[in-house]
DNA sequence: TCGGATCTATACGCTGAAGTCATGGATGTG
DNA sequence: CACATCCATGACTTCAGCGTATAGATCCGA
């Protein structure tokens, strides 16, 4: 004997309407049923919440709390149907630090103009896949291969390496760096979604390492000029900051741009938007 | 197609088992009856929820949604299940501006002592019943008579009317006054739920009236020396304030207290409520 | 005061939703 | 490659829920 949507319903109809009957009518069903269907939540909940005479019903105390309190749900349960149906016209993409640094506006606006029934949203989730496995976006944009099988991504542009230093630093007098000007220094990565690996530089020059999971806390460490940080274009344009300069890393290889989806069941706009951004990487 | 709990209850049930296999078992039902109601789902929302191998379950970005918006509606649903059947074992009573006065705090205890089980809520409505009609409490308190035949009432005891004024006020010196004194003034009285009316006065000495439709205001006004007031006993040793004295009125008839319930389906403890009241009254 | 109007509760028969069982297809695994 | 595991689906069954009809209660106006 379990409460269902369709007691509360019904139990709301009639408090509004005033009758059984009335709200039979706005329910689209005979009197009768409303009449058995609120004598079983009755039933069910233990109370009487309804007193009823032949003129007319009001509900008991027990009755004005379920009845409030089954608005509430119904809201809730009527706002899912709405997010879920609705949700339909929205593509998340998701991003771990950076999206799509200074393509984001071009890529937004032409979206927009070439999909104006679907809404575009960044969201950034810091997880390997950037919240594809977890759900929280339909594609994402990742910067290193994906080695899950569940997953398919392609490549839609590259970038190139910049080296992340405080403004003060003797390097940043440097327009750009390589890779061995690095070797001394404590380098902060994230392993988890970062691109920075100490495989990058060949085994005897490789720089101290050290791990950091969040961006606020690298733009930090780096500013202070106790660290320094190592990634793809799109991060310097994304996250400036007062006391941090981005220098380019001449003979490191550039970082492949990857758009990820689900192998199966891949968005339907999965193509467009790959199209769209590898247009935009090659303009620029 | 509309959504119903059961199916939430299905979606979460599978989201958290991993399968629709262990899914069943949670659920106490076979695997086919979750695959079928879960399709209703899917259907009835027009979104895939779930992405299917032959190893798991991992749900869509849709479903996520879904997912933790069901979590929402089902926490309500089973908090207005449990809401309801706990709220058997309270007694509201409700009152309009004051509630049994010097009395309360014995009552309460007695109520106590007498039914463990059972909390007693006082609460004040501002509306004629106290709160009766409106349903938000099980039994009233009413210091007049209830023309409503709806209603029913048995008087539980008798106050003396006092009268409210500045402490500086002339009359304050005074021990007790009588009708006659206030004649002059103007008393500030609230017609909704108050006892005070001008009939109380023989016709050619009644006072000015002005109305008022909340005790903070009638204090307020009255702690100012504006305005007189008169009300019951429980009102003076309830709404004490500085500035404001209460003295009995000789010559006024006294204030019946009752309590009011409705007349089909009075509450089951009325008749206890009724006389752990009288004793109290009769007491003092 | 009595008959009609109005409202809720209940009996009865029927339909379809939801469940079980059995089975097929897909997919990893030893 | 046989096997284990998991989801989907067809066939069948059951009972919850609906409509119709009607009884019972109460109010209202003549």
């Amino acid at each position: 004997m379990d409460v269902d949507l369709r007691q509360l319903r019904c139990l709301v109809a009639i408090v509004d309407e005033g009758t059984f009957t009335d709200a039979a009518l706005a329910l689209g069903v005979s009197q009768a049923a409303v009449s058995r269907t609120l004598a079983s939540l009755e039933r069910a909940l233990g109370v009487r919440l309804l007193r009823r005479t032949s003129r007319s019903v009001t509900p008991t105390a027990a009755g004005v709390r379920v009845v409030t309190h089954a608005r509430r749900v119904l809201a809730e349960a009527d706002e899912l149907v709405r997010e879920a149906t609705a949700g339909q016209h929205v593509l998340r993409i998701g991003y771990a630090w950076s999206a799509l640094g200074r393509h984001t506006p071009a890529f937004q606006r032409r979206w927009a103009a070439a999909h104006p029934g679907t809404e575009l949203h960044l969201v950034r989730v810091n997880s390997a896949t950037a919240g594809l496995a977890e759900g929280s976006c339909d594609l994402a944009v990742l910067r290193r291969p994906l080695e899950d099988r569940r997953f398919d991504s392609a490549i839609v542009g590259l970038e190139r390496r910049l080296c992340a230093m405080a403004a003060d630093d003797p390097l940043a007098r440097r327009r750009s760096l390589r890779l061995a000007d690095l070797s001394g220094h404590t380098l902060l990565i994230d392993r988890r979604t970062g691109t920075t690996t100490p495989e990058l530089w060949p085994p005897d020059s490789r720089p101290a390492t050290e791990e950091t999971y969040d961006v606020d806390d690298w733009l930090t460490a780096i500013s202070t000029g106790r660290r320094m940080g190592m990634s793809a274009e799109a991060t310097a344009s994304q996250y400036r900051r007062p006391g941090v300069v981005y220098r380019p890393v001449r003979d490191a290889e550039p970082v492949a741009v990857r758009l990820a989806w689900w192998r199966d069941d891949p968005h339907p706009a999965a193509q467009h938007v790959i199209e769209l951004l590898t247009a935009l990487y090659r303009e620029a």
